[in-house]
DNA sequence: CGAGTGATTGACGCAGATCAAGCGAAGTGG
DNA sequence: CCACTTCGCTTGATCTGCGTCAATCACTCG
């Protein structure tokens, strides 16, 4: 019992440009089904190939690359209305692996006809570099901050993303609070910090009243604090394209 | 007096795909000039918007993010067959600026067209897309080096790297060298490392006869030992595609 | 010939890594 | 239902890789 294209729940937020009704009919046709994903459980494996790509519908993961002595960089998170496998597509094997964090929700098609996608349904063949574009252009975001930045920017730095993030998704509920169920060790693994380190600036972020991130909630009591340390200037985020 | 693109010297590399005549007769009509840039100008602006896309005929440049403190982060090196502006095109602005290292020669593509390439070269619209993931792949490998490899990983990863790349475009003269026209303080900006402690590991490598960076030119003397110290496995570079 | 740029090297100090230990919550199996 | 383990978070103590400061050298250029 799958969701039908028309009434897809991610295409009524506020982040996603409106499709039209070829484009829909498009996306029926290229939707092969959905899955369920347990937590913990690896949706795609660096190294290898998929058969299947996938938009999130619901719930969080991680993209990351492990080292072959264990150590692991956390490339970027992985939020509803991401989509995964287009390296595997492209580039013929995952650079990076795909984890879920939470149990997830994930609309799948098929790696078979994507080239239908290129050849009949230019403008979402469009939508889908810009997919790209965009993920790159987060990565280069993550890169400046891990390469540059203090402690201390890195992490309001990260978690102002995140939170810019869930709220352009509304995820926050009505006490301002955004689910973020992410393990400190994660967030330490994406700011290229060690553990210890990044418990203790977010400690300090607590007692200076600008987030609070505890049990899985990220609060964000000041705002403007949090940019100015993360060195962002305030920018509302665009409507994107869904895949 | 332009270089017909059925005679692009770029296409000759091993390093690229074939095209066939479809295609050549395509980029004919999307390639609307060339262009000299002088060494240390901007072609590309962060924050800004472009007429123009262009590839890298000849000659070297990087991608680097400014901090508003001065700060800066090189994303990555620009070589021949490079793909720049494809941000500006889809998300409206760059996200980093792209300058000349080098005097270049790029090959200039109008944007106005660029749609056209998605509707009635759905192949280049693919080969497009590729470019894309490509380059987020190479950033994830930057952003593991970034954030866990230590300072000689760190640099070692960085030559290696440029050394793979210059020897898939045939750049390697009869003695094994290659031309590296970038200054230390661009590799450091790139490494994430001060320039002090980039300049004592070079020349550490260089002490122990692993690989010699020097007025220019990099020599790699023993491959095997980078690539050790870069944690890289041994892989040569597949074809790609050409935009 | 003075000024500017890039490479090089030594001395010193700190941000952040590593080590170590304790705490609460959530299994789990006897 | 209670011992026992595991997992994630927290916090203090100590150590070090790398940043910062500072000075010199070699070139190039107006």
């Amino acid at each position: 019992m799958t969701t039908d294209c028309g009434r897809c729940p991610l295409r009524a937020l506020r982040a996603f440009e409106p499709m039209d009704e070829r484009e829909v009919d498009f996306m029926r046709g290229f939707k092969s089904g959905e899955m369920t994903i347990a937590p913990g459980a690896i949706i795609l494996h660096q190294g290898s190939d998929s058969a299947h790509l996938f938009t999130v519908l619901d719930g969080f993961g991680m993209r990351t690359k492990l080292l072959s002595d264990g150590r692991r960089q956390v490339i970027n998170f992985v939020m509803k209305g991401d989509f995964l496998g287009l390296q595997a597509e492209m580039l013929g094997e995952m650079a990076h692996s795909v984890e879920a964090v939470t149990a997830m929700r994930l609309c799948v098609f098929s790696r078979a006809r994507i080239w239908e996608l290129f050849s009949s349904a230019p403008s979402r063949a469009y939508d889908l570099t810009w997919t790209a574009s965009r993920e790159e252009s987060l990565l280069g975001d993550r890169l400046v901050s891990v390469g540059q930045m203090s402690g201390e920017e890195r992490v309001a730095h990260g978690l102002a993303t995140l939170y810019r993030r869930g709220t352009a998704l509304e995820l926050l509920d009505d006490e301002g609070r955004m689910p973020l169920p992410f393990r400190q060790r994660d967030f330490a693994d994406a700011l290229g910090l060690s553990l210890v380190h990044t418990n203790k600036i977010l400690r300090r972020l607590r007692e200076r009243q600008i987030a609070i991130w505890r049990e899985g909630l990220l609060t964000v009591l000041d705002e403007g604090a949090l940019h100015a340390e993360a060195l962002i200037e305030e920018e509302e985020e665009r409507q994107r394209p869904l895949i």
